[in-house]
DNA sequence: CGTCTGGTTGATCTAGATCAACAGGAGTGG
DNA sequence: CCACTCCTGTTGATCTAGATCAACCAGACG
């Protein structure tokens, strides 16, 4: 796969965490002016890979826009689709930090703008900053909380509630109104990675798939769902907590 | 429940460290002098509870010797032990770094000594050793990948090799081998929590221990497990990775 | 004694996996 | 252009691990 790197015009990190939610916000201002000088802003197009996994972990990489699946290969070389990650989230600290190649691939689901900070820009803040490694530190609490959550999602929920709710996340991050007051999801990856998402078989998949729309909830016809009743899609969701 | 505190005969952390494979092997002497004369050394008995769920997080708390327990309260009243920890382990310290209640409760299980280290003291350290913070760092990360390679074995084991996988486990840990050259474990949980802990219903590890035995891996008495043939047992474990 | 709690057994149910066939593109190569 | 293979997705039939429901038993404990 040819990766097309591109710098683009360079978004000032204080843009950056003014617009976005990102977790950069412990910084003083002189470390976010070293990032920023030491930081790559780069361009990369659905299908390509940020990173593959097994590669060495120079850096880390923050996404700024865009959207990024995480896959997993397994010994048997089937890949599979662990995560989404959106804008103002942060990937690659965990091997970067643990100086262990990458332990999962990302790969580009929608055009996306990356932020790229190296080894040696990230070694040079955590000696001068000692706040940056309890911004990591909380970083990782935070993805340690919400791993075990959807560990326990996975083992409560029922596919067709798991599925409503990947949806639902999709609809808040990409839904669109048409003028006729419907909802519309273009769905960013296939039903395989869909599947693999949600944690089931595709034929799984599938089936949850005619259940939803023999409900009423929502048409699917490829990769645009459709959701004319909102209110009634949202009364099948999960109750949050 | 009534907690009994008691202090102890105060092991240094030179040699607590030296024993056992504890994560402050990166302090400086001098940070590990602060510790050793901030830390208090507590001893439990079995039943009682370190902390509890709900409870203000004050400090860290790492074991010493002995066995704890995490238990979670659902909503609806039902206390489910999800993980045990061995000593060397240092648990509490997710809530506090948060700034949260503690999310479990911990419950002792074996007799145990556990050294607790409160929150002037952390805060103190964490401000003079930057390496501290690191060091928190890198055990939230173990604790995220441990957290996830539990997971994906929830879904690719099936209940009888998790409970051979706990089984061993626990061998390794408090194993003892008698005169005629069988090899013991005595549980220190109940049926219900090690139904808990594989993620089963209780109805299906006695089935499961059934098994077990119909297979001639093991025996069961009440708590106590008896293996007379070890290979044969490891034989049944799941290979590794 | 009754009552309770933890564990065992049996019968039944079900979500989802698995296996197998097939249909529609999308290439690819002749 | 057609024939061929791939690849993704859909459908149908069957299988199974484990949950659930219910009864029961034994020890603990008032």
């Amino acid at each position: 796969m040819s990766v097309m790197l591109q710098k683009t015009h360079q978004t000032s990190c204080f843009d950056c965490l003014s617009s976005s939610s990102s977790e950069w916000g412990c910084l003083t201002k002189s470390s976010l002016c070293v990032i920023d000088r030491a930081k790559v802003s780069l361009t990369y197009s659905p299908g390509e890979n940020v990173f593959n996994q097994g590669d060495e972990a120079n850096g880390i990489y923050c996404i700024q826009s865009g959207l990024i699946g995480l896959r997993r290969l397994d010994q048997d070389g089937n890949s599979t689709l662990i995560r989404l990650i959106h804008p103002g989230e942060t990937i690659g600290y965990r091997s970067f930090l643990k100086n262990m190649p990458h332990c999962n691939s990302a790969e580009i689901l929608m055009p996306s703008v990356v932020c790229f900070v190296g080894r040696s820009a990230v070694r040079k803040l955590l000696e001068t900053s000692p706040a940056l490694a309890l911004e990591f530190l909380s970083h990782s609490l935070r993805d340690l909380t919400q791993t075990e959550k959807r560990y326990m999602e996975s083992v409560t929920w029922k596919a067709k509630t798991r599925l409503l709710h990947i949806l639902f996340v999709l609809y808040e991050k990409f839904g669109t109104e048409t003028q006729c007051g419907e909802h519309l999801i273009e769905l960013p990856i296939s039903r395989q990675d869909l599947a693999d998402l949600i944690g089931t078989a595709p034929e799984t998949m599938s089936r949850t798939i005619q259940r939803i729309e023999g409900e009423g909830l929502a048409r699917f016809d490829g990769r645009t769902v459709r959701i004319s009743n909102l209110n009634l899609f949202c009364r099948h969701l999960p109750h949050p907590q």
